[in-house]
DNA sequence: GTCATGCCTTCACATCCACGAAACAGTCAG
DNA sequence: CTGACTGTTTCGTGGATGTGAAGGCATGAC
């Protein structure tokens, strides 16, 4: 995994979507700004010039903090195969096209209008097909602990869950 | 809790015996000195010379990342997802505008005519219902520890919220 | 002091709509 | 045939929004 190089104030929204998504951050700000408080494990700051020798000391430090944390993004392989950590479970091709979808935009809202273009490219069925296969695609990866959110009247957004942590370390 | 102070290379053994314990560490280096490989989350390094701003603020991320905490300012997203350091939140649509409205002016007083025209750009319903809307929105980022202060005959103002630190002093 | 007034908070209720979920049916592969 | 995948119909639940009414709490009049 790599280090996301952020700049302050610019790239605020970005930088609260990769926390959402636990992407590591280093986050760099001019001589005259303030330092940043950080938001989570994942994140540092260096302030401007830095040599690209502390640059790199600390996207290992933050690489290193990750290790001991297990930040664990899904994957989609091009079989519909699903796998997050040692589990897996392949996926009917509709629903692999929809959890794509999500995939691209992990943590983020995906419209239901994009999901639907993505689930059908040559156009989309009744209305009701995509709650129906939110439903299952929800059911399936949930054994994974990944979990699709509604967004009331936005969308819906893919996450992973957290039940599940405490399962796996027991 | 406190933040030792350390130099490198003569408190290596004294950086040792604090890591053994548990103790979080600031490591100072000179100028010529490479960055030092860090032994746990409860460390990191600055390269002097430094500000007591920077200083300051190292020791607060090293204290925040112990207690699992960040403080920093909300960011909204175009799909009405409020971020707060790891936490979100989604915001309805009116919810949403007189959020983004407050946000725009962090920390400052918006009228509540400001308020109900970004809230209702086509017209305002009755004037209750932007006291009921801020009653909501108050309830909903709750959680994120960000508030909604009222300045009485003026409007109302956002900020950060204190309740968090109670609890984690508790 | 007491009282009235305006401003704000909060609750209760009604309406509308988005989404969740089950049940059923059609299609296709093994 | 059997089972997986897909789509439709149907119904229920809960979120989003707005309104009315019942206080709480300042401030200023008296």
């Amino acid at each position: 995994m790599d280090v996301a190089l952020i700049s302050l104030p610019s790239d605020a929204e970005r930088r609260a979507l990769l926390a959402a998504q636990g992407v590591p951050r280093l986050i760099m700000i001019d001589a005259e700004e303030a330092p940043p408080a950080l938001l989570d494990c994942f994140e540092d700051w260096v302030r401007l010039p830095a040599s690209q020798t502390d640059i790199d000391a600390r996207c290992a430090a933050i690489l290193a903090r990750c290790s001991g944390h297990g930040s664990e993004r899904p994957v989609l392989d091009h079989d519909g195969v699903l796998r997050c950590g040692t589990e897996w479970v392949s996926l009917p091709p509709v629903e692999a096209r929809l959890l794509e979808a999500l995939l691209d935009r992990f943590g983020a809202v995906v419209s239901r209008d994009a999901l639907s273009r993505s689930g059908w490219p040559a156009g989309a069925p009744g209305r009701n097909a995509l709650d129906v296969h939110v439903l299952r695609l929800r059911r399936r990866i949930a054994p994974l602990g990944v979990v699709i959110k509604t967004v009331r009247s936005r969308g819906y957004l893919l996450e992973r869950g957290n039940a599940l942590l405490e399962v796996e370390s027991a």
